[in-house]
This record gives C-alpha cells, structure tokens and sequence, in this order.
RNA sequence: GGAGGCGUGGCUGAGCGGCCGAAAGCAGCGCACUGCUAAUGCGUUAGGGGUCAAAAGCUCCUCGAAGGUUCGAAUCCUUCCGCCUCCGCCA
C-alpha cells in the first residue's frame, strides 16, 4: 500500500511506475475516485455531526416534553447515501492495492525478466569431463529422488525424497538456519496455516481479496462447514514461503527504534499451486507445489539508505552460503517489468544446474520498504517520538529442492555418486552418497 | 464433542441504554518539593481519519469482529472470531 497523499502529490512518479511494472492501473481514475471518496466521507461525518448533537439535546431535554419532540426530530433524520460511500471505498480499495512502490533510481527498466542484469558471478560453470546427469536420472539411480511414486501419491509435480537425500535436504535446512543464527538471526518456526490477512499483508494477493485464478496459493478448508460456506469463519490458506508468516508475526505491533532492524529467519515448508505456470520446468524438483525452505526477513527503520545496506547485507548472506556450498552462483538485479509492484529494489541468485545445462533461481531478496507494513500496521517510534511505518525486507536463505538439485548435479562424479559438500557433512555423516547394492 | 465463563486505553480493571472515548490503580511523561538511587503532591498520557502549508482549534470513527434494535449502544439482540475453566475423547 502507497500512503494516498503521496499519490495525489506525485502522480507523475507513480504513473511512471505503473508504466514500468507494466500494472494495469489508471492512476487518473484513482484519484477521481479519491476525490469523491472524501466528498462523500465529510457529507457523512456532517450528517453524523448534526446528528450527534441532537442526541446530545436529547439527552439534556429539561422535560418530557421537549424530549419527545426532539425524539420525534431524530427520527425525521434521513441518512446519506452509505450504499454510496460503501461502494466507493471498495472501489478506492481496488484501485489503492494496486498502487506500486516506485522502483529504486539503480532497478533497470525493462519489461520481463529476459531484462534483469547479471550483476555478480561467483565461480564459473563446473566442466566435466564425462556428461554431467541430470537430478532426475542421479536421485533416481542412488534411489534419493522418487518422482514415479511422488505423482502417484501426490498427483502432478508430487515427489519423494528418500534416504540419503533426506539427510542432505534436512542437513540443508539445519546448515541454513545455523548460518542465519551466526548473522544475528532469530530462528522461528512460523505457521504455514495461515489467514488472509497475512498473505494480503504481505502482498500475495493480487487483488483486494484471494483469487484463485490469479493467486498462486492454496486455499484450504479446515472443516465441513467451511466447505459448505456455512460459516464465516476465516477462511484459511497454506502459504507459498515463511516471509508472509514472519512479516504478520509483527502486524499492528508498534516497535522501538533501539530494537531495528528486527532481524528473523523462518524454516518452513511452503506451497505453491504453481497457477499459470502449467507447463513450465514440469521434470523433476525444480518447480514442485511443496518443499522446504529457510527464509530470511529483516524490519527496518524507515531509511533508504540503511535499507539498502541491510538488502546487501541480507544477499551477502546467501552469496556465502552458495560459496560455503562449493555452487557456482550469479546475482542479478531484477528489472522493473519482472517485479512484483510493491517491491523497491530486488535481486535474485541463481545458481549453475550442470545437468539442466541452465542457472537456476535459488533465492531473492527483495526490499519493501513500507509497502508491506502499511497493509499489515507495522510500525516503530523513533527517536523524537513519531510513529512511522517499518521498511520490510525479504531473502531467500536456502530453498531446499533447488539447492538440492544444485548440488546433485555440481557434485556428481562419473560412476553417478554424489559428494557431500564438506560443510554438510556433519548433517549427513558421510563424505559421498552411493548408490546402495 | 458437551457445559460454563470472559474479551474495555501500555498493563490491571470498573462501567451493563444518554451525564462514557470510558472510573480507579499501576506504568510513562512534566512540574513542584524533600540534602543523598527513592518518597510525596499536582498535572498529564489511547488509536485512526478529515479540515489546515503546518500547529492550534473544530470534527468524524474506534470498547474482539460483522450485522441488527433504538432518536441514542461499551452497555440489548444475532452471528462469527479468540481466550480461559470443567467433563469427554485422542496422544
């Protein structure tokens, strides 16, 4: 969410923002909108006035009397138009989520991502000299990977992880949350059941409400009544990452300046329902409806420039995990037409999948700034004793199935073995995954 | 699953149709005073929005949430959400 009166006093910059992110939003209407909005708000808060004021009398009526008459008074009162107003706040609503956080001056303007820029590299793609398998064929062979039996059970991009993958997934998970907690991270382990409110909050709804069409989450219902809408219980929904979780964990609270930046990773699992992405990387664990992750997510103080120091830092810290990790990785700065429209600034690491021959995405950073916290009420006081809204900032710490097909594949040798990267192996408790026969 | 209770300002907690955005206590802040980290007295302190260049002022909304009754709702009714206690059931 973008505070309105920044809109009404720079939409030129928000219009050129919208024409970046390629946002279907007519900014002109908007602000109409906003105009009658407020038109019809004071037209309300008037009659609301007169009103009240009536009551007051009555209340203070010397006799019985003069109290009927006024009674008889109140009951004359016509009430404005609230269908109106009612009507015209959803659509100021509709119009208002819709509102992108103007991109960084260093974020590229481009349309898709073929138009992010590749900013960092670290280490070059691993040569073999034998033809490097892909995870399919390596998790099959070892026995690690099983994705007949996954869609068996699971249907479409299900799969199992088994034997000495497990180890490597988990030891994965535990070597991400060990390194977030040397950094200052606080551990948590979020709910993954989540209500709308935290998805909205964190921007991943599109619209003003879920849209199953749109959104690429899961929702779920928790009982039959749910399911047959007998109830208006919350409905509830299964979240795509740990961000949205750890970003609400902090809704409507008010923080102290001395505590920021408030600095937290969450291991989750994660669902995506992948909508609109039907056909793509449909082989093996790259793009699954489930895994496991270690998220990282930082609350600042409403500076840009300690803000982006902090996103570095927060990129820095998976750049070396990827090096820890022995995986050839690149950084790129992600263009306006490839970033979701409450985003600042945002990068993404990919790292090199020898036997998919390609970079794959493991992770990305994004910073908010208040986009978030407005919708989910984060604030802070500062020193001189104003409140103001918290930036939020997001990183991937380590996905589980992306790095693990980035080591697979990195790590695989001729006889289609796997090493274990020297700072897992005190998770797996073995220096090289063979195959068991 | 059954029975009962409760949700009020930073916290505790009163209020149960108009005098209540709300007693009192605690905590915070300010001032005064006492020769010593503290005590006492007085004052002050909820949030969000509109108007305004801004402040003051004025004003609207908010007592778990949404509806309803009423001239008028923290207070009455309905539904929902959450918490607590007891019983049952399952670990």
């Amino acid at each position: 969410m973008v505070d309105v009166k920044f809109i009404r006093d720079h939409a030129g910059e928000v219009k050129e923002a919208v024409k970046n992110k390629g946002i279907n939003l007519d900014v002109d209407e908007l602000l109409r909108v906003d105009k009658e909005r407020v038109a019809l708000m004071r037209a309300t808060e008037l009659f609301n006035k007169s009103k009240n004021e009536l009551n007051d009398r009555i209340s203070k009526a010397a006799g019985n009397e003069e109290r009927k008459k006024l009674i008889e008074e109140g009951r004359g009162l016509r009430e404005p138009d609230l269908n109106r107003l009612e009507e015209i706040k959803r659509k100021f609503d509709e119009l208002m989520v819709k509102v992108p956080t103007i991109p960084s001056p260093d974020t590229p303007i481009g349309k898709s991502d073929a138009d992010n820029k590749e900013i960092f590299r670290w280490g070059e793609p691993k040569k073999f000299n034998f033809e490097p398998k892909t995870h399919v064929e390596l998790g099959k062979y070892l026995d690690i990977l099983d994705f007949d039996k996954g869609t068996k059970v699971g249907g479409f991009r299900g799969y199992y992880v088994k034997n000495d993958g497990v180890l490597l997934a988990m030891g994965i998970m535990m070597y991400a949350v060990h390194k977030m907690v040397e950094k200052g991270f606080r551990p948590m382990i979020p709910p993954t059941l989540v209500k709308g409110f935290a998805l909205f909050g964190s921007g991943y709804f599109k619209g003003l409400e879920y849209d199953p069409e749109a959104d690429e989450i899961y929702e779920v219902a928790t009982s039959d009544k749910e399911l047959t809408g007998e109830t208006s219980k919350d409905k509830k929904f299964l979240v795509g990452t740990a961000e949205p979780s750890l970003l609400a964990y902090f809704s409507d609270e008010t923080l102290d300046i001395k505590d920021l930046p408030v600095k937290v990773c969450g291991y989750s699992q994660c669902y995506r329902s992948e909508i609109g992405s039907y056909s793509k990387d449909v082989k093996g664990l790259y793009r699954v409806h489930e895994f496991m992750k270690v998220e990282q997510v930082a609350l600042a103080e409403a500076d840009v420039e300690k803000a982006d120091k902090l996103q570095n830092e927060m990129t820095g810290i998976s750049g070396e995990m990827h090096e820890e990790l022995g995986l050839p990785y690149r950084r790129l700065q992600i263009c306006t037409g490839d970033m979701s429209p409450g985003k600042y600034r945002a990068f993404d690491i990919e790292a090199w999948l020898p036997g998919m021959k390609r970079w794959g995405e493991t992770g990305s950073a994004s910073n908010f700034l208040d986009w978030q916290a407005r919708r989910l009420n984060a604030k802070y006081i500062d020193e001189t004793g104003e409140k103001k809204y918290v930036y939020m900032l997001n990183n991937t710490a380590l996905p589980s199935p992306r790095i693990l097909i980035a080591i697979i594949e990195n790590y695989q040798t001729e006889d289609g073995s796997v090493v274990v990267p020297e700072v897992l192996r005190k998770y797996i408790g073995k220096e090289i995954i063979k195959a068991q026969r």
